[in-house]
DNA sequence: ATCTGAACCGACTTACTGGTCGGTTAAATG
DNA sequence: CATTTAACCGACCAGTAAGTCGGTTCAGAT
């Protein structure tokens, strides 16, 4: 058995230095090599572990990227309190740029998906999928403040949650270079404020 | 005087095929032969106009993207009324998908700025100065507003229109397959009720 | 008629990359 | 010790795409 183990341990490797060099450089600009050479492995090793890069991929995309969509932005949802407070916190967190070295996490998604729209239908829809899961549960989290008071009557779940989607989506293009704190302070600024117009009105006159 | 017309009427050839089939496929993505077959024009046609496929790209940002950008999302904003409207407007125009047979000019921003965001430098300061020249116009346009009563006084120019233009972008992500009428009608009402709490508060009490 | 040069042609070169395949190493097994 | 086989090596192949270059066409100047 110990020839499994490091089997799984060698494709554990090449996952993750996939994912981080695909997320640095895009995955048609990166070649397998760029990869290999990192990990001082050899093209045979590779393709005794994936049968393509596209297979290699997709594993990456379902290990890796749905794990920490879930963890960063899905689980955050599971609260019993004010989902508003909640969902800003979970967008801030995952707009930061990982302790040290880490990755942005957050980004990632948008530029995958971006960079797959055009090029691999698969690959495109595996990502669509996340979107469309992180997506169900926003809109189950609004509905459910929306019964819990939190949330005013006349708001469209949905809409809210495309527009938070779209607009953290749309983060990415604009703080290309690294983190940039001050779009990041503004980003979180107007999102409070535009939740703030999803509140119900205090009872008046 | 013949020939410089000639020329002028190739380059403007190219320019304009290949923006349409960048935008389509990417920019990576498609050959010079792609696009020279389609203008039954040969390699040689196409390197005595440009002195490379980079030199090529950044004559269509600079000759018809910025164009686009203007006419679409920036010159609309000259206006003496509430700039909030406008805004919508423009902004519902611009992701409308282009009449008939014509690109979604929209799209064009957010795509390219991506693509190349990890690949070119050059070329992304290019789209990177588009944005800014928007962004720049629409902080002034709502600082206008802001003198002229339509807009409250608490309210962060620079940071609204980050959250304008990153909600923008990121609906790109989120519309990917064409035109996708509910997205964008979510996207506009949504926006519509953002804007509504920039709005003064009228006085009561 | 001749000449010049801009516009254009297309075969070729060069560089890269995904994928293949025969061979090697070494751990496990009998 | 012999055999088997998972894991791995790396030279090689095939496809692709950017860019080159010697040659051709033809409008217009001399």
């Amino acid at each position: 058995m110990e020839t499994t183990l490091k089997s799984r341990e060698t494709m554990h490797r090449l996952c993750g230095k996939g994912l981080e060099i695909f997320n640095e450089k895009g995955y048609y600009n990166t070649s397998l090599d760029d990869i290999l050479k990192q990990l001082s492995l050899s093209k045979g090793a590779f393709y005794h572990h994936f049968k393509s890069k596209e297979d290699y991929f997709i594993s990456i995309v379902q290990n890796l990227i749905v794990q920490k969509v879930y963890a960063l932005l899905i689980e955050p949802l599971n609260t019993e309190e004010n989902p508003l407070p909640i969902i800003v916190e979970s967008l801030e967190n995952a707009l930061e740029p990982g302790k040290k070295n880490e990755m942005a996490y957050g980004f990632m998604l948008n530029d995958f998906l971006t960079e797959f729209n055009k090029r691999n239908e698969e690959i495109s829809g595996y990502l669509k999928d996340i979107l469309n899961v992180w997506e169900v549960n926003l809109v189950s989290v609004l509905k459910k403040g929306k019964l819990d008071g939190y949330i005013a009557r006349h708001v469209d779940c949905e809409g809210v949650a495309t527009y938070i989607i779209a607009s953290y989506l749309g983060m990415r293009s604009l703080m290309m270079d690294s983190s940039n704190r001050q779009l990041k302070y503004q980003y979180v600024q107007q999102l409070k404020h535009y939740f703030k117009s999803l509140e119900p009105q205090p009872v008046m006159a």
